[in-house]
DNA sequence: TGTACATCAGTGAACGCGCGTTCACTGATGTAC
DNA sequence: TGTACATCAGTGAACGCGCGTTCACTGATGTAC
């Protein structure tokens, strides 16, 4: 198993309303402010909607009143923004985490890919939350704007496109691996996402398909 | 082109904001009840989720008042869920159309897939919303339960799959029909969905990729 | 060593808003006699 | 042909709720003198 630095976080699910919560102690005051993003992480487990996530309901997560928030985040949004920030990273540090541990690319690149898959499936919520085409639509008044999508920093991306390089390199294939990494993403990202939206549909084994996919992008040792 | 029975609905986003709506005549009062079916729908191309739309802003929309709803759906949940189901029609027949006029597999393939990618990009809204990985999360009071995923009756994935089933046949290739589709409709939709979610980030062509991906499943004559 | 005070980590009441839903109603129009 | 009445397509006021945000506050704790 990997280090990935989200054992105990509430990504987890594992404390569940902490309350009968006591004031920090002078000067741990910053304590509340990463309480509050994982009670907010907390609550994108169980909605998979930033939408629904309230500032009053993270702080009732996290033991506290509303108005607490204010003396940590500008104000609802703010908080929104940097609770998915912080989701980022945990899903970032899977990915790389995995990947990290393997000399061989094409095992690493299995292993990324897994990692991947294994995220959105534990974490259905936070997946939903990261990727879920939130769309540029061109309206002014727009109270929740785009604040998954970030351009283009895309840490899992990068990880990736290092791997498939390396693997095109070694297979002596000259297609373009940015190409071919957008290929290889975009159906490990469909895969799971309709995995996810159609639960009832008798799909084939998914570590089947994500198999059947690398073989058909020609990411397999040859 | 094709005639898909959309042209005039308010996923083209055609007409605002309906106001100034006078009392339908005796008799056709269920007029209101597709209006309010086509605001929802219209709404659904601002908003892009479905929690966003409020009864009373569906009813703004069609000019009438809230209560008005009431004669023609049961509540707040069963208008969005019969939007959702006009929704689905809309995309079903947009693939069904596309395809109909085609005489060889190959041909139909490949313009059913730009229709499924058409749609994603002229409805960004209304795709999300029919295709946006509403997962089941094991929670008991749910306000907006699994609407839009329905068990597998997905017309759209069945036309692929018969059009695969024709393709598969005509190279020889003994492949299982079914498997093949998942592939391509994945990849289709992850190509889609990241698209939309990360529009920022320089992609390549979308219709270089779509290619590329009926090409690596070995749906070109060969 | 004692005490005044500043700082820190919060709380609690209140506001205006949009929401889903209810209830009693209005007023035009067709129909039975 | 005239009129009473039922039906239809809605309206408008009111409710209780949760929300984001504001404002003034509380009470424990460290620090300067």
């Amino acid at each position: 198993m990997v280090s990935i630095g989200l054992m105990g976080s509430s990504l987890t699910g594992s404390h569940p309303t902490l309350s009968g919560r006591q004031r920090n102690p002078r000067g741990e005051g910053s304590k509340l402010r990463s309480d509050l993003l994982d009670a907010a992480i907390a609550l994108m487990a169980t909605h998979g909607t930033i939408e629904e996530i309230s500032l009053r309901s993270v702080a009732r997560r996290a033991g506290v009143s509303p108005t607490a928030v204010y003396r940590h985040f500008d104000d609802h949004l703010d908080l929104l923004r940097e609770s998915i920030d912080q989701c980022w990273e945990h899903f970032d540090a899977v990915i790389a985490g995995a990947a990290r541990d393997k000399d061989d690319p094409f095992d690493a690149f299995r292993v990324a890919r897994d990692a991947h898959a294994r995220f959105a499936v534990e974490h259905p919520g936070p997946y939903r939350i990261l990727f879920s085409n939130r769309i540029h639509l061109d309206i002014t008044d727009v109270e929740f704007p785009e604040v998954a999508t970030g351009t283009a920093k895309l840490p899992a991306f990068q990880v990736l496109l290092e791997l498939v390089t390396a693997i095109l390199e070694r297979n002596h294939d000259r297609r373009d691996p940015f190409f071919v990494t957008v290929q290889a993403y975009t159906s490990i990202h469909g895969t799971i996402d309709l995995f996810g939206s159609h639960p009832d549909t008798p799909w084939p084994e998914m570590q089947l398909l994500l198999d059947s996919l690398t073989t058909a992008f020609r990411l397999d040792p040859r």
